[in-house]
RNA sequence: GGAGAAGUCGCCUAGUUGGUCGAGGGCGCAUGAUUGGAAAUCAUGUAAACGUUAACGCGUUUCGAGGGUUCGAAUCCCUCCUUCUCCGCCA
């Protein structure tokens, strides 16, 4: 969400990344929300006006109801009323104008990086660099869940009996192995400077559509029924709503956590539940980042986060790509995004195994984020990222330790978490 | 889940027969005076959002949130949220 003053003042600004998104059919919002600001000011003007009008003369009644003169003062009652519709009425279409202003500023993009790729959808994202040599063995690697089931790692049939589609059960060593991925990178996060953190996992309507936009809302989150409240889809919804509506000393920034959650989506639209495994999902685990920090270091964050990830993935020896995400692909609330791609050997490419994303003052405008400083109060900068989901990135584990016995290597950092065991046998 | 109490300007607190209360006091903080310097003391100031203005300022709204009654609500009514105490239940 854009600050209206800013559209109002660079409007051509707004529509030039309009374009550059790809949604022409946004640009007429923009003219409506100027127009609708227009009016909103013109309201308020005269609805204040006759406000304080009414507010003085109360004070007179106020007075000479003191004094005792009750005639007066009906006299001034009587004056009073007949304006009060005229207040009303405008107080009302003042409500709606602005209500209408915020569903037109919900949708309006947030203004992208200028060092954003302009592309129309993820086929033009741009690939950054390439992190460890992407191998491929001389035997051949069969798909992830033959992998897992091999080792009676998984079990999707009673997972789809007991909750459908998009659900699994993890057994044994892999399901050991899932927790070990998780504890490992939990403790990766805590070395490099950051506050765990495990938050609610489920949130109210208010931080939901303070976090994400409309179009997010409905092709990911479940609703309790009968409650307010949402499963969430990322414990980034939890930790940024964290802060909603407070006022945060500059000397308290950066504030950098890390977190742990279930994660629950619907995976409505786009590319629905894959048939069969663990790559898209109803329902996984995740270890997150998230910094509240001074805009003027946001980009620098945005830098140190992604990269966080990528030493992660390293350290277990999964070659990785930093993959950036264009202006086409772009979430309206993101100003800059890069996904880390994880190497697969069975398909010979590499696949989505995190986000990093530079949310500029969108989501600190519509929570009310703000830092307090000597020049202040401003808006704040949120950024969050995957370190890790599990059961997405055991693929590319399982892919890249499979050995040509059908064993699983475990890497040295991992072994602590799995009681020292070198390698996963059937 | 049941019964009761409460939510005021960074913190503590005054304010319940509705009207000079957007709100008093204390602490904290800021500036100035005093001092060789500090402490102490004294003085002044100290919420946010929005509108308007070149600016000083002026205005509107906000006393947990949202509605209602009224010319006028921190004060009365309704709904919701949160906290505390007691009881019940339960990882």
């Amino acid at each position: 969400m854009l600050d209206i003053r800013f559209v109002r003042e660079n409007p051509e600004i707004v529509k030039e990344n309009i374009r550059k998104k790809f949604q022409e059919q946004k640009l007429p919002l923009v003219e409506k929300a100027l127009q609708l600001d227009a009016e909103n000011r013109a309201i308020k003007t005269e609805v204040e006006a006759l406000r304080s009008e009414r507010n003085k003369a109360s004070k007179q009644i106020g007075a000479l109801m003191g004094q005792g003169k009750k005639e007066e003062a009906e006299q001034i009652k009587e004056e009073i009323a007949k304006k009060g519709t005229k207040i009303e009425d405008l107080s009302k279409r003042e409500k709606e104008v602005e209500e209408e202003l915020t569903k037109v500023m919900m949708v309006i993009p947030n203004i992208i990086d200028p060092s954003v790729p302009i592309g129309k959808d993820d086929s033009e994202n741009v690939e950054v660099e390439r992190f460890g040599d992407p191998n491929v063995p001389d035997f051949e690697i069969p798909y992830h869940t033959e992998i897992m089931e091999a080792l009676k790692g998984i079990d999707l049939d009673s997972a789809r009996k007991v909750a459908g589609n998009g659900f699994y059960y993890l057994m044994g060593d892999i399901a050991r192995l899932h927790s070990a991925v998780i504890s490992y990178a939990r403790d990766f996060m805590i070395e490099r400077g950051f506050t765990y953190c495990v938050p609610p996992f489920m949130i109210r309507s208010d931080v939901v559509s303070g976090v994400m936009s409309f179009a997010e809302m409905e092709s990911m989150m479940y609703k309790i029924e009968g409650e307010d409240l949402f499963l969430i889809g990322t414990s980034e919804h939890s930790m940024i709503g964290k802060f909603i509506d407070t006022i945060l000393p500059e000397k308290t920034l950066p504030q950098t956590l890390t977190s742990y959650s279930p994660c629950f989506r619907k995976e409505k639209g786009a590319h629905g539940i894959e048939e069969r495994g663990v790559y898209r999902i109803h329902q996984f685990e995740k270890q997150e980042m998230i910094v509240i920090c001074k805009p003027e270091d946001s980009m620098i964050w945005f830098d140190k986060l992604w990269q966080n990830t990528v030493d992660l993935f390293r350290s277990l020896e999964i070659p990785v790509r930093t993959l950036e995400c264009c202006s086409g692909d772009l979430a309206d609330l993101k100003v800059k995004s890069v996904d880390v791609e994880a190497w697969s050997p069975r398909q010979k490419k590499y696949f989505e195994v995190g986000s990093c994303s530079n949310l500029g003052d969108a989501q600190a405008r519509r929570l009310k984020i703000r830092i307090s400083g000597e020049n202040g109060k401003y808006l704040a900068h949120t950024l969050n990222n995957t370190v890790v989901a599990p059961p997405r990135m055991l693929i590319a584990f399982l892919e890249n330790n499979l050995q040509a016995d059908g064993s699983i290597s475990i890497p040295e950092p991992l072994r602590p978490y799995m009681g020292g065991k070198e390698k996963i046998e059937r």
